[in-house]
DNA sequence: ATACTTAGATATAACGATATTTCACGGTTG
DNA sequence: CAACCGTGAAATATCGTTATATCTAAGTAT
């Protein structure tokens, strides 16, 4: 067992230095000090090995430098790179962060907003559908993708203008037919929007299109089984599809190979996400990418920058357009 | 400006419910407390919606249910499964995740060791290179893939027997002539061993075979050439590659996709790490898995139940063999 | 020269818990 | 019936900081 030589202490350094306590506390804030006591306190810092216990800090100045971000879970590649996107936005303000995954489960959404309110963190960022979510009130929140009223402020891509998008960008490549593929939730939010944006400019440029919303159960079984019912003489009724998300394009793109269509010669596929660069790996889709470094600072801007309570509460960032492979262009 | 009504502390409930101080604590902890009185403080608890503040509990017991991950990135899938295995292994036990994303930048792993000390977290589990990192002595530490010493515990999946294993499989499939191809670190970490490991099956087998490593600038137009170096008559000098991580094979697959080379049929892939599942996305790939789970649980065991300083310094788990489509089987 | 600022340090009171000591009470014993 | 335990809550010290109040000494004005 290596011995354990205590932990030096604001106390230690003072009496080091030889000034009080007070002292060495400004000299570690970089609070005004004469140039004399400063030079012996940080000697005495430096000696020692000093460094202040974040812990006295947070119980007596109320501000923790902790931000808790409570998430479904690390295996959906955009929350993944939601999370990296406010991991890197805290780490340049100095925050940390404090990462609770919920596996969509209200019960446990619930219990870590309540332990991150518990743990005196100095903000909140939260992506859950649970209406009935209760909110404290002495932390601020923000919630992404679901809009909880007009007191809790709500930060979105535009999920509408993304739907629209992706109708237009496959109806300029030549698609005369449309399908729109959701695994859905009955909750409300945002993300749901993406359905109305489609319908609309399908019906403004005057195209057929077809919907298809799985609920629960077997989604890509479902899919499949859907997908052969639109085969007629080896073709698709329809010659784009635009799916929910990535995740979803690449499960039809998938289908598609197993069925013998060519995409995008049979049909073209949009997803929408903005995972198709993930790391190393190049996933080809064609997809309307979600703006996640945006999203990661203006949640943290308001939070953090006391914009709180000026902001509008639902803030919808514009999504862009981009080429995989899996459309015309 | 919403009022912000001031948050109860155990005085509070104390005076609502009529009882000392410390036997408030004592409910809220679950020690013997006799029934009138627990009653009492429970009410008391639930009428002002008291919650403990784990600033002033941390700094008291000098316990805080914090555990520090320093990782990379979370752009890298095997990180992500990685810190997703910790996160839910810590959850399980009551424990809460502070994340730190260092981009392998030696002076950020430092600094966010150190902050993590000062942090007072009641461990870190850490995955760095750097040779030269301090580490505190106040805070257990794991190491993940990194040996630096027998003072500090590591644990690793066992990367020799995996590079055994990669090659062994790939003769099996009735590979006769093997390369393997590496970026390179050229610090000293566990999975260099893959390399060892792939070698020495060779031999064993007396498989001819070939090693690529590039280190730095840009690998994949160097790894293209090195294809194009070994292409004759429109076939490549080997039938069986052995790609260091699973990102460097999907890359892989996409330049002999490029080439007009067919996988499996003209040479076979495995890769290592095993994140060809990641979430909903299928990614088509042979691999050698690294057991995320398992290492998790090691490391939160060696970290939290004290079995610290018994447990062997290096702990190398075992992996397995999966097929993705890009060996025979 | 005396009083009045004032700058800049020291001393001390919080912050909200837990750990330790004290105290009050009821029951047993000689 | 006084002395003695044992039990369990009450009272209080403590954790390591920051914030406030206090003090001291030098500098200015009258």
């Amino acid at each position: 067992m290596p011995e354990q030589k205590p932990v030096p202490t604001m106390k230690d350094v003072a009496r080091e230095a030889g000034v009080a306590l007070g002292t060495v506390s400004k000299v570690v804030n970089g609070l005004p000090v004469g140039e004399e006591y400063r030079v012996r306190v940080e000697q005495a810092i430096e000696k020692l090995d000093y460094r202040v216990n974040s812990y006295a800090k947070g119980l007596r100045s109320n501000k923790t430098f902790l931000v808790a971000v409570v998430m479904p879970n690390l295996t959906n590649p955009f929350f993944v790179r939601l999370v990296n996107a406010i991991n890197k936005a805290l780490a340049a303000r100095k925050y940390r962060m404090l990462f609770y995954a919920t596996d969509y489960d209200p019960q446990q959404e619930q219990e870590f907003v309540l332990l991150a309110e518990q743990q005196k963190v100095d903000g909140i960022i939260c992506l859950s559908y649970n209406p009935n979510l209760q909110i404290p009130a002495s932390i601020p929140l923000i919630s992404i993708d679901r809009y909880f009223g007009a007191r809790i402020s709500c930060v979105s891509s535009d999920n509408y203008g993304g739907g629209r998008l992706a109708a237009e960008k496959l109806v300029e490549n030549g698609c005369k037919n449309l399908a729109f593929l959701r695994i859905g939730s009955k909750l409300t939010n945002e993300p749901n929007k993406r359905k109305d944006g489609f319908v609309s400019a399908c019906e403004a440029l005057d195209i057929p299109y077809t919907l298809k919303i799985v609920d629960d159960g077997t989604p890509y079984a479902a899919f499949e089984e859907f997908l052969r019912e639109h085969m007629r003489d080896g073709r698709l009724d329809f010659d784009g599809i635009f799916c929910v998300t990535d995740s979803l394009a690449y499960q039809i793109i998938n289908s598609l190979k197993r069925m013998n269509l060519r995409v995008p010669e049979d049909v073209q596929i949009i997803g929408f996400d903005g995972t198709r660069h993930f790391g190393d790996m190049e996933l080809y889709c064609s997809t309307i990418v979600q703006p996640v470094e945006e999203i990661a600072e203006t949640c943290i801007n308001m939070l953090l920058e006391k914009q709180l309570f000026q902001a509008p509460s639902l803030l919808c960032l514009p999504v862009s357009y981009a080429y995989g492979g899996t459309t015309w262009k």
